[in-house]
DNA sequence: ATTCAACGCTTTTTT
DNA sequence: AGCGTTGAAT
C-alpha cells in the first residue's frame, strides 16, 4: 500500500488517508476520484484492518460498482468480494429482502419499472374515475415520485394536500400505493423510501446496519435526493465515518429529486468535516478545460473552483454550423472518419446529444458510412415488448400477485384472452382470496368464459406451475426462459407472423435466453428472483461498452463518468441544449452543468455542432446556436462557421478537379487499404469502392474520406 | 368479447 | 414519428 500512495497527488493522498469521521471530497471532472475511492477502500482493508463487509460503497451505476470492485480486487485480492459496492437502489433491495417483515412486505416483492408504473396508474385512474385526458397519468406519477423522494407517503401527502389538483393526486397516490402493495410490488422510489423508513423507525433493524457499516462512501453525492440523503445519514450514525465524493458543477438530476444542497450543505450537516478539493485534471487538454470552466463559471451559487492541468493546451475546439440535422449527421460522420484516419480507434469516439430522439439521423448516416456504433439508452433490450412478454411469465411464476405482469401475459401471445377476461380473473381472485396469478388455474370458478378461453387459461396455468416447480428444482434460468418462450406460444406466434420484424423479435427472445444463461453463469447466487431484480435495476449506463471498436452514441446524461479521446456534442442550439423546457434560471443552470459534464468528457478533441434548421414535431424549425457556445472563449475555438461537410464537398470538387476519381481507379484508404472504385455518385462527391482486403464495397465521401488515388 | 385500423396528441434528461 | 384511445369489423 505504501507504494500505492506514491501514485497519488497530495490532496488525493489526504483523501485516502483521512479515514475517521466525515470527509467531503470535492472532485472536479477528471481529477482521479475513482482512484481515490478505490485506494481509500484498499487502504481501509489493508492498512486499517477494516473488514470488507463493513464497507458500504454507493455508486451511481451498477457498472461503476462492478468496476470499482474489480479495481479493489486488483489492490487487495479476492476479499474485495465482500464489500457492499452497489447503487442506492440495489443496496436497498438487498436490505429490504432481509428486512421485508419489518418493512411490511413479503421478501419476494416484485420491482415495478416505469412501464409497469404507468400501467398500474392507468388502472388507478379507472378505479378513481379520473379522466386520463384531463390529467396525464405520467404527471401524476411524477408528483408521486417527487413526494416519495421527499419521504412523503400517501397518507402524509393527503394530509398536506392543498387545492383540488392535490386532492386528486392524493386520491390516486393512495390508490396507487394500495395496488402496489396488493401486487406485492415496489416501484423505484419505494425502494429508497421504504428502506429509509424502516431504518429510521425500527431500532433493531437500524442497529443491525449501523453497526455493520462502519465505513460509508457515496460517489456522485451531488446527485443524491432527500431520501438518499436521509438513508446515508441514518446509516452513518453513530461513527459518522462517511466519505462523500462529488462535484456541485456536475449535478444534473434535480428533475429526479436530486438536491445539490446535499453537497453544498455537507459541512453544515457534519460540522467536523474534513474537506479535500481535487482540482488537478488528468484527462483533458488545457483548452478543453478552459472552455468548460468558462461555461460553468456563469452559474451562480456554486463553490468557486479552478480546475487546472499540466498537460499542454492541445488543439482548439471546433464549432461547426450545419444546414440541418442531416447535414449535421454527415458532419459527425466526417468527423469520425477524420479521427479514425488520424489513428483514433472507434471506441475512443463518442457522439452526445441532449435528447434521445436526436440519435436517429446520426444513426442513419453512420449506417451509410459503415461505421460501427452502439447507442446507449435507446429502446432498451428489456423494454422491448416481446422481451417483456416473456419476462411477464417469469414474474408471475415468481410472484403470482403481480397483476401488471398477469395483465401482460394474458395478451401475449394473442389467444382470445383480453381485458374482459382480466376483469373476471381479478374478480375471481378477490372473491376466493387468491392471488390473481393463482386464479388463472381456477378457470372453472369463473363464469362467462368460452371453451377456448378456459383451455387457454388452463395451459397458461400449467406452464406457470411448471416454471415455478422447475425453478424450485434448480433448473438453470436459461431453461426457464426457453420453457416460457416455447410453451407459451410466443415464439410460434412470431414464426407464423413471418415478417422481418417478427424475425428480429425472435432473435430478441433468443438473446433473452443467452442473457439468462450468462446471468446464471456469473451471478454468485443465481435465482429467478435475482434475475428479475437485475433486469429491473439495470440502467442504460450499465451497458456502455467501450471495448468493442464502436463509436458510442448517447445522451449527455448517460455520459457522466466516462471519457473519450474525441467527443462530438451535437444539437448545440437554443431550445435543444439548453432545452426549451429549461426556462427557469435554476433549470438553465442545470443545463449548463450538463453542458459542462459533456465537454469535460473529452480528452483531446472536442467538436460542437449545431444546425440552422431541424425537423421537430413534424415541422421544420429555424434554430439559433446555443447560448452556451457564446460562453466559450473565442480564442479557444478554431472554426466558427462553415459546415465541414460543405468544406468537404468543396474540397472534393477541388480535389476531383486535380485527381478526379472514376470507376476502375485504384485508391488507398487509411483504414480499409487498397480498393477499386466501382462507381461514382453525386457528381463525384461520393464514390463506391470495393476493398480488396475484406471484399466489402463502401460508399465514401470523396473529399472527406482518408483516401487517395494510387493508380 | 376481441382484434384491427385510423386518428389525434405529445416528448427532456432516468434509477 | 410513436403511442393510446376510439370506432368498426369479426
Amino acid at each position: 500500500m505504501a507504494n500505492l500512495l506514491d501514485d497519488l497527488n497530495p490532496p488525493q493522498r489526504d483523501a485516502v488517508m483521512h479515514t475517521e469521521g466525515p470527509l467531503l471530497v470535492l472532485a472536479g471532472a477528471g481529477s482521479g476520484k475513482t482512484r481515490v475511492l478505490t485506494y481509500r477502500i484498499a487502504h481501509l482493508i489493508d492498512d486499517c484492518g477494516v473488514a470488507p463487509w463493513a464497507i458500504l460503497a454507493i455508486t451511481f451505476t451498477n457498472k461503476a460498482a462492478a468496476e470499482m470492485r474489480e479495481r479493489i480486487t486488483g489492490l487487495v485480492g479476492p476479499v474485495a468480494r465482500d464489500i457492499w459496492a452497489s447503487t442506492f437502489h440495489s443496496a436497498c433491495v438487498r436490505i429490504l429482502r432481509r428486512e421485508a417483515d419489518a418493512a411490511g412486505y413479503r421478501s419476494d416483492f416484485a420491482i415495478y419499472d416505469t412501464d409497469d408504473q404507468l400501467r398500474l396508474m392507468r388502472a388507478c385512474f379507472a378505479d378513481e374515475e379520473v379522466d386520463p385526458k384531463r390529467v396525464a397519468p405520467r404527471s401524476v406519477l411524477a408528483r408521486i415520485s417527487d413526494a416519495k423522494n421527499r419521504l412523503i407517503d400517501a397518507e402524509a401527502f393527503v394530509e398536506e394536500a392543498d387545492g383540488f389538483g392535490d386532492e386528486v393526486v392524493g386520491r390516486l397516490y393512495r390508490r396507487y400505493a394500495a395496488r402496489l402493495q396488493a401486487a406485492g410490488a415496489m416501484d423505484f422510489d419505494d425502494l429508497l423510501m421504504v428502506t429509509t423508513r424502516v431504518l429510521e423507525s425500527d431500532p433493531q433493524v437500524r442497529e443491525r446496519y449501523q453497526s455493520r457499516f462502519a465505513y460509508i462512501l457515496v460517489d456522485e453525492y451531488q446527485d443524491t435526493n432527500h431520501a438518499q440523503y436521509r438513508l446515508v445519514r441514518v446509516l452513518a450514525e453513530p461513527q459518522r465515518n462517511i466519505c462523500a465524493v462529488g462535484d456541485d458543477d456536475q449535478g444534473i438530476y434535480s428533475w429526479r429529486g436530486a438536491d445539490v444542497r446535499n453537497i453544498l450543505d455537507f459541512e453544515r450537516d457534519y460540522p467536523d468535516t474534513h474537506v479535500v478539493a481535487l482540482e488537478q485534471n488528468y484527462r483533458s487538454t488545457g483548452t478543453i478545460l478552459r472552455a468548460a470552466n468558462a461555461v460553468v463559471a456563469r452559474n451562480r451559487g456554486r463553490r468557486p473552483k479552478a480546475l487546472w492541468t499540466d498537460q499542454g493546451d492541445g488543439e482548439p475546439l471546433h464549432v461547426l454550423a450545419c444546414r440541418d440535422e442531416h447535414d449535421e449527421a454527415r458532419t459527425v460522420l466526417a468527423e469520425i472518419e477524420r479521427a479514425r484516419a488520424a489513428g483514433t480507434s472507434l471506441d475512443q469516439i463518442a457522439v452526445f446529444y441532449r435528447t434521445n430522439a436526436q440519435s436517429r439521423s446520426i444513426e442513419d448516416q453512420l449506417v451509410r458510412g459503415r461505421i460501427a456504433y452502439a447507442v446507449v439508452g435507446g429502446p432498451r433490450f428489456y423494454e422491448r415488448a416481446e422481451v417483456r412478454d416473456a419476462l411477464a411469465y417469469l414474474r408471475v411464476a415468481a410472484n403470482p400477485a403481480d397483476e401488471i405482469a398477469v395483465a401482460r401475459l394474458l395478451g401475449a401471445p394473442k389467444r382470445g384472452l383480453g381485458p374482459g377476461c382480466l376483469v373476471k380473473l381479478s374478480l375471481c381472485a378477490q372473491t376466493h382470496g387468491l392471488a390473481i396469478g393463482d386464479a388463472i388455474g381456477q378457470a372453472d370458478l369463473i363464469a362467462g368464459l368460452n371453451q377456448s378461453q378456459r383451455a387457454a387459461l388452463a395451459r397458461t396455468a400449467s406452464l406457470l406451475t411448471e416454471v415455478a416447480d422447475a425453478d424450485a428444482a434448480g433448473m438453470p434460468l436459461s431453461g426457464l426462459v426457453a420453457m416460457v418462450i416455447e410453451r407459451s406460444g410466443l415464439r410460434a406466434a412470431l414464426v407464423i407472423e413471418g415478417t422481418l420484424e417478427a424475425q428480429g423479435r425472435i432473435e430478441n427472445l433468443d438473446e433473452l435466453e443467452n442473457v439468462a444463461a450468462e446471468y446464471h453463469a456469473n451471478a454468485p447466487e443465481p435465482s429467478l428472483q435475482g434475475f428479475l431484480e437485475e433486469v429491473a435495476l439495470q440502467s442504460d449506463a450499465d451497458l456502455v461498452d467501450q471495448e468493442h471498436g464502436q463509436v458510442t452514441l448517447m445522451t449527455v446524461h448517460n455520459a457522466k463518468g466516462l471519457e473519450f479521446d474525441v467527443v462530438v456534442m451535437t444539437g448545440m442550439e437554443d431550445g435543444i441544449f439548453p432545452h426549451a423546457r429549461a426556462d427557469e434560471p435554476d433549470s438553465l443552470e442545470e443545463e449548463r452543468r450538463l453542458c459542462y459534464v459533456g465537454m469535460t468528457r473529452a480528452r483531446r478533441r472536442l467538436v460542437l455542432t449545431h444546425a440552422e434548421t431541424r425537423a421537430i414535431h413534424g415541422g421544420r424549425e429555424y434554430r439559433l446556436p446555443s447560448r452556451f457556445l457564446a460562453e466559450i472563449p473565442r480564442d479557444a475555438v478554431a472554426t466558427r462557421e462553415g459546415a465541414p461537410v460543405r468544406e468537404a464537398f468543396a474540397g472534393a470538387t477541388q480535389r476531383s478537379a486535380v485527381v478526379p476519381l472514376e470507376a476502375g481507379d485504384t485508391v488507398l484508404h487509411a483504414t480499409f487499404g487498397e480498393g477499386i472504385v466501382t462507381g461514382v455518385e453525386s457528381r463525384g462527391s461520393l464514390v463506391r469502392v470495393r476493398f480488396s482486403r475484406d471484399g466489402t464495397e463502401r460508399r465514401l465521401m470523396a473529399g472527406a474520406a482518408p483516401m487517395r488515388k494510387v493508380g
